[in-house]
DNA sequence: AATTAGGTGAGATTCAATATCAATAAGGTT
DNA sequence: AACCTTATTGATATTGAATCTCACCTAATT
């Protein structure tokens, strides 16, 4: 939507990569929505912008902003990974609807905190987690009665 | 390990479906240890002992027995499905470690609870959860220093 | 502008999982 | 026990997300 609020060039060259149309391009793409977009999505809505790029770009380019910490990789379990920038974004876990596919996202203090005691409890260190509650949401549910 | 504690034939039949030599042998193969296996790995097992069987057949009856409750399908992230037998077991998820692959269990009645809240905080109807601490075990964790 | 090494894109490749369909076997009938 | 019907199986092809290959391109420095 606007401007870059990251400085993305800094963070790219710092990596000892070059900033390209390309990389830029799929960064903005990102941060133009706070959906959870899967490559294929990405691909797409750039083309449609007459932006030239190629899907394995895509695919590359997001390898970057991920290891970066800019864009969260999500796995919500339909065979295809998603993603959603981090930029302005806190923590959170998602709640799916396995019907319309609605994701809704939740943070619960408690919860993590419970999962560090876990990890301890097990000698874990907890570098991450997946937490995602599955059922229906609410307009799915009144359909199924 | 010992003889079928619960009536495959039974359940099967049930459904409506035939009682075949190759689905008993999937569900004894996936009773015969605790681990959390994927198709190739029960495949290949089978195929030792000289049982005929074939990857689609054991795609198709781990399918049945997912939905009869009988045997619970993970997705841990690494790009295949594993499965665990529910026989016997009670709840639980998994602490995953991401250099050795060791995976731990575990159950912790609060969050269990604080997730049926969120749900419902959500108007959600919860019927699924998926809760993974990712991390290093004390092992792998000792091989970093 | 020339140089050069990293980046890109079209297409091939991988790999788990599913679909196809002729051959087979489960299980009820006679 | 031989027979029939039809679900099931297995060899193989296919799908789909993701990655790899490598000739060509371009960002960035001189
Ligand atoms: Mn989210
Ligand atoms: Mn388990
Ligand atoms: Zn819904
Ligand atoms: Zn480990």
């Amino acid at each position: 939507m606007n401007s870059p609020q990251i400085d993305l060039r800094a963070i790219i060259k710092q990596e000892g990569l070059r900033y390209t149309q390309q990389r830029e391009a799929v960064w903005l793409e990102l941060q133009s929505s706070d959906s959870h977009r899967d490559a294929e999505n990405i691909y797409f809505a750039l083309r449609q912008k007459s932006i030239n790029i190629s899907r394995a770009t895509v695919y590359r380019t997001i390898e970057i902003l991920v290891k970066n910490n800019l864009v969260r990789k999500l796995d919500l379990g339909d065979g295809k990974n998603r993603y959603e920038s981090k930029w302005g974004l806190t923590h959170h876990d998602h709640l799916i609807c396995t019907k319309c596919g609605r994701i809704e996202e939740f943070f619960h203090e408690g919860i993590e905190e419970m999962q560090k005691e876990i990890a301890a409890q097990y000698n874990f260190t907890l570098t991450n987690h997946v937490h995602q509650l599955i059922g229906l949401c609410e307009n799915c549910r009144a359909d199924e009665a």
